[in-house]
Parts: C-alpha cells; structure tokens; sequence
DNA sequence: CGTGGCTTTGACCAAAAGGTCAAAAGGATT
DNA sequence: AATCCTTTTGACCTTTTGGTCAAAGCCACG
C-alpha cells in the first residue's frame, strides 16, 4: 500500500507533479475513478504514459493522492467554526465558505461526490474516524448554543449535513441547475446565497 | 440512435429484460456509466453476455433504457404538487415523497447522482426542455403563494432546488450519512424527516 | 566537459472490455 | 412430431487499458 513520491524533490518533480495532480483532478471527478484512464490523465497532463508512471506507481495512487490531499482543505471550514462566536453568524459563515468552495472548486467537489456516490470505498475509513470526530464534536457545540437558547433548536448532525447538501448541490449537480435556470441565468451564486442566508436565518431565529 | 425492444413481448423477454434492468440498476448506481461493464452486469442478471445482447443492442442502451424509464417516477412528486393545496402543505408533501423516494429507491437516485455530476451527457436535453418547463412551471405557482402572502418569500427556483439537494443527500451521500452517524444510528430517516419538516415550515411561516 | 543520477520514451504485454456470429437448444403452434 | 420462431451459447475479434522495461536523453555539479 505505499504510495511513493509523496513529496516533490527537485523543481521537475515539483511541476510534474504539480501537472499530473492537475490533469487527474479534472478527468477524475468527471468520470469517476473506474471511468478514467491513465491515457487521459497524462494527454491533459501533457505527458507521455511511462512518464506518469514514473512519478505516480498506478492510477489508484493518483487517485489516494489526490483525495487525502483534499480532505484537510475540505474540512477546514468546518474546523473554523468558533465556539465562541455568535452562534447564527458561525454558522452562516460556514455555510458561505462552503458555498464559496463548490464556486471555486467545483472539480474537488465533484471528486469526492463521485467517490462517495460510489460507496467511498477508498475514504470510507476516514469517513468514520476524522471526519465523524470534527462532526460529532461540532454538533455537540452547535447543541451548546441551542441549549443556551441563542438559536433555535433543529438535529445538529443533521443541520451539518443540510449545509452540505445545500452547498455542494451547485458544484455537483451544476449541469442541472444551470440547465433549469436556463442560459439568462449563468451565474446562480449570488441568488443562492441570498437565499441559503435566509433559509438558516429563519430556521435558526429562535 | 434507435434503442430496440424498449416494450417486452413474450414472457420470456418480459422476465429477462426484467432481470437485466435490474441489474443495470446496481452496476450502474454503483460504478456510473463508464465504470461499468456489460460483463458485471450479464453476470448479476444471470445471463450470459451475448445472451444480454440479444435484449439490449448495446451497453449504452441499457443504461438510456434505465434513465428514460427512471424519468418519470423521478418527476411525479413535483408534477403532484397541486396549485389549490395548502401551500405549506403542498411543499412538506413533496419534500416527504422525494424523501421516501431516497429511502425506498436509493439506486435510482444514485443513478441520476452519476450522470448528472458527470455532466449529464446523455440527458442533458431532457433537463433542459422537460425538466426545465415543469419547474418552471411550479415555481410559478410557489411564487404566486408568495404574493398572495400565504408563505414567506424566498426564490422559488432555489426552493426546489433546495428540496432535491436535501433529500437526495440521504440516498446519494448514504455512506457519508451512515460514517458520521455511526452505527448505533442505523436509520437516520426519521430525524431526516422531522429536521426538514421543521426547516421548511420555519423558513416558510410568514 | 564528463560523469552520475534523474527524466523521458518507444516498444511491448497481458488482461479486460464491447461486441459479433453461426450454430445449437428450446418453445409453442399446428 | 414436425415446423418455425425465439432464445442461448461458445468461440472469436478488435480495441482499450493498466502497467513494464531497457535504452536513450537530459541536467546539474564537480
């Protein structure tokens, strides 16, 4: 199960890398890990096949790499709720810095979308130890607050969980929504987030 | 572009295309369109290969023969959504049945999840003419609730949208759900349920 | 400017994949 | 039971795919 090359060395290593993470980032959360080849990725990385193949040992290595190399910068928003903030402004700003990732960073969204429609069969670990601690201790601060009575009570797990799905519908199922809105409408951020702000904000006035 | 068989004739053919669809539902759901092979499929179905390419001339054609059927059911809920109901009523409705929906048909579910996060190549028409109309359509009538001031304001294109993503977070992300909640909770519908039911009817309550 | 390590490549392989075909087997109808 | 149509299959073909390898090319440093 090693991974090799975890770390670029030379300045070459550092851009090919830096390419190939590139490359793999686009074709993989457009197909899928089955349905991506290692063709396709070095074509876009601009690189021949064997080459690829000296820096990565397999295309499932690409794939590990990528995802663990995700996994922190996702969580990172949800890491940056404060406890000591006001209640409703965390977590409205943690909805927007997620709204704000499906934005910027469709492509990452749509990786781990793919992987976990597909069962997670890589992260599913991860899943259950990281990420299921920072939720679990997360609600437990959001449970805090409602039990304060600062904001209205609803399920915390769930509450997470309703940010998440909010906010990465607009980078994972993109095509649709741009599809219903229809070509006048090409950029549907700003609507959206006016109307998440509204939707959390009247559920969680108390 | 014609797809062959698309109705049953004898009862054999009624039972194997029966059978393939069925099949095509896991290997589909579960590897997206690329990341599935005919053979996996044969072999779930209990057919040989080209026994199942007696049924359907190719692979492509089981899987539009899937999605086209899947349509429909997937749009009933919403075409339900009935112009001279209690407007808050009328939408706890119809976030309840596609909750059911990602309850009772979570493949289903994970098959549009697939094709649309991977842009929707094969049904990005049908979004943009027939999925397009009727929320459109039924947004109208949401807007014109709001007028009345018979529920409060909020986008009503980002309404339904925001009911797909939250319900079908539940079958989509299932694994996700089931990591962070861990295994003492085994059915999360029922909070699933009550937490929404709460979301909508606050943010809905004038 | 030459040497040693790093990088790149063309040629190649075995396995997997989508699909074809002719012939055999099975079913229903007379 | 003879016949005709439907169904099933084994063998086969081509293309794609993940991956290997030895040899050639390149680069930095002494």
């Amino acid at each position: 199960m090693a991974m090799d090359k975890p770390v670029p060395r030379t300045r070459i290593q550092k851009k090919n890398i830096a390419r190939i993470s590139e490359a793999a980032l686009s074709v993989f959360s457009t197909y899928g890990f089955r349905g991506s080849t290692v063709d396709q990725i070095a074509k876009q990385a601009k690189l021949s096949k064997p080459n690829l193949l000296y820096y990565f040992p397999s295309k499932e290595a690409i794939h590990t790499h990528l995802l663990s190399t995700l996994m922190d910068t996702w969580l990172d928003p949800l890491r940056a709720l404060d406890d000591n903030g006001d209640p409703l402004e965390e977590i409205l700003t943690y909805m927007r810095r997620k709204l704000q990732m499906s934005r910027d960073h469709p492509r990452e969204s749509r990786l781990f979308a793919n992987e976990i429609v597909q069962g997670a069969p890589r992260i599913l670990t991860l899943l259950e130890t990281d990420l299921k601690q920072l939720v679990d201790q997360k609600a437990a601060v959001i449970a805090g607050w409602m039990d304060q009575g600062r904001i209205a009570r609803a399920d915390p797990h769930h509450l997470i969980f309703s940010i998440w799905s909010l906010t990465q519908h607009y980078a994972d199922f993109d095509v649709q929504v741009h599809a219903v809105l229809g070509p006048e409408k090409p950029d549907p951020y700003p609507e959206a987030e006016a109307y998440l702000v509204t939707l959390f904000t009247r559920m969680l006035t108390p």
